[in-house]
DNA sequence: ACACGACCTTCCGC
DNA sequence: AGCGGAAGGTCGT
């Protein structure tokens, strides 16, 4: 039994906002059926135009991390009925009305309260540019994910593809992180948290999983962090500014610049944070900064500068923003669009069939 | 402050 | 077919 609650796709578009990055733990069981861990359960997520569809698979097996809810609205049962009456059902089940929990927990995963679709107009008023991508790309939208996971994460990140980073976090959650139920004979796991990653043996044990060098970053991280903080201490950089975080998170081994950004937008709230990377270096130069195309290579001070410069034109959100054109700059994502492109001109069923198992990467095995 | 090179491993393109 | 280079960087010189 599916439940659901209202969403505009242009508010929330899970393809993208899924599969551009930010988490690693999301897979497409079946086209449109997004399946992944969220708050120590198992969710199924799926949309149409104006709701989002879901299942959850297994209890909590903790408690959800403290939210800061300020201002994030309930939907009431009231109005999910005339939506759904809106297409023609007169009303549903008690059973299928998702409870006020599991609702807040998706609009808070997802920060629902933000209207994307104002940001994305403000975004578009000031950068001709963002104007234009953004049209082909919208409902990409910030993740507020747990912050050990988006830390350790990124750690894996450095120098590295999507696709082996996805398969290292999952190695990570198999291995550290506890399990949560088997959903088609699949093992889910939660994300480890901090404390068995501290473990003295850890750093041989994912050398021997073949996270390489990465593997005594998150080893030393872990231990830093067990010693010096606690559990929470990540939590609590939350209410800490922007500047502040960045600082302490790259006293962390293994956390440069780019990943203490990726971490403060994408798990501790910091909106105004640019991750700048090997793309956003390529699309800064490219299409607003001609004068970085002279550099050697990404100083600190040009690292700065290009956030900085982002942070002007499109103001508090400008890491949301960001998001929005290092999306639309993935190979991947180029590869649908033109392929949208070609299915809506001359070709039917000619789409192409997504046979392989949802375990298996995304990754394009050529069948020739 | 800036520029290099090393670093693990996998994947993709020629 | 097999090899070179890059991959959402970071660290030490």
């Amino acid at each position: 039994m599916w439940k659901s609650f209202v969403c505009p796709r242009s508010e929330l578009k899970l393809s993208t906002t899924l599969a551009c990055g930010q988490s690693f733990r999301w897979r497409e069981k079946n086209p449109g059926e997004w399946i992944g861990v969220l708050a120590g359960r198992v969710w199924l997520l799926s949309q149409d135009d104006d709701q989002i569809y879901f299942k959850t698979f297994g209890n909590s097996i903790r408690q959800d991390k403290p939210l800061s809810n300020v201002g994030r609205k309930r939907q009431t049962k009231a109005n999910l009925n005339t939506a759904l009456s809106d297409k023609g059902v007169s009303s549903i089940p008690e059973d299928n009305v998702c409870t006020a929990a599991e609702k807040e927990t998706l609009r808070d995963y997802f920060q629902l309260s933000v209207s994307l679709v104002e940001l994305y107009n403000s975004w578009s008023k000031s950068d001709l540019n963002f104007h234009q991508t953004a049209r082909n790309f919208d409902g990409i939208r910030m993740l507020r994910q747990d912050p050990v996971e988006n830390l350790f994460s990124f750690i894996c990140s450095s120098n590295n593809h999507i696709s082996r980073i996805s398969q290292m976090v999952e190695r990570l959650c198999q291995t550290y992180g506890d399990k949560i139920i088997d959903v088609d004979g699949y093992s889910f796991h939660a994300f480890p948290s901090v404390k068995p990653l501290a473990s003295d043996d850890v750093e041989q044990e994912l050398r021997a999983l073949g996270f390489g060098y990465r593997a005594k970053y998150i080893n030393q991280t872990a231990k830093h962090i067990m010693q010096y903080h606690d559990e929470n201490w990540l939590y609590s950089l939350r209410s800490l500014p922007y500047k502040e975080t960045k600082t302490e998170l790259m006293k962390l081994c293994g956390v440069g610049a780019k990943v203490a950004d990726c971490v403060c937008l994408m798990s501790l709230d910091k909106a105004e944070a640019v991750p700048v990377d090997t793309h956003v270096w390529q699309i800064a130069a490219r299409d607003y900064m001609p004068k970085l195309k002279q550099a050697k290579s990404l100083t600190d001070k040009l690292y700065g500068e290009i956030g900085d410069h982002f942070r002007g034109l499109w103001g508090d959100y400008a890491g949301w923003a960001h998001s929005v054109l290092f999306t639309a700059d993935l190979k991947q994502f180029k590869e649908e669009k033109s392929s949208e492109k070609l299915t809506e001109k001359k070709c039917q069923g000619k789409r192409k069939v997504e046979s392989d198992s949802f375990l298996t990467r995304k990754g394009k095995k050529k069948v020739k």
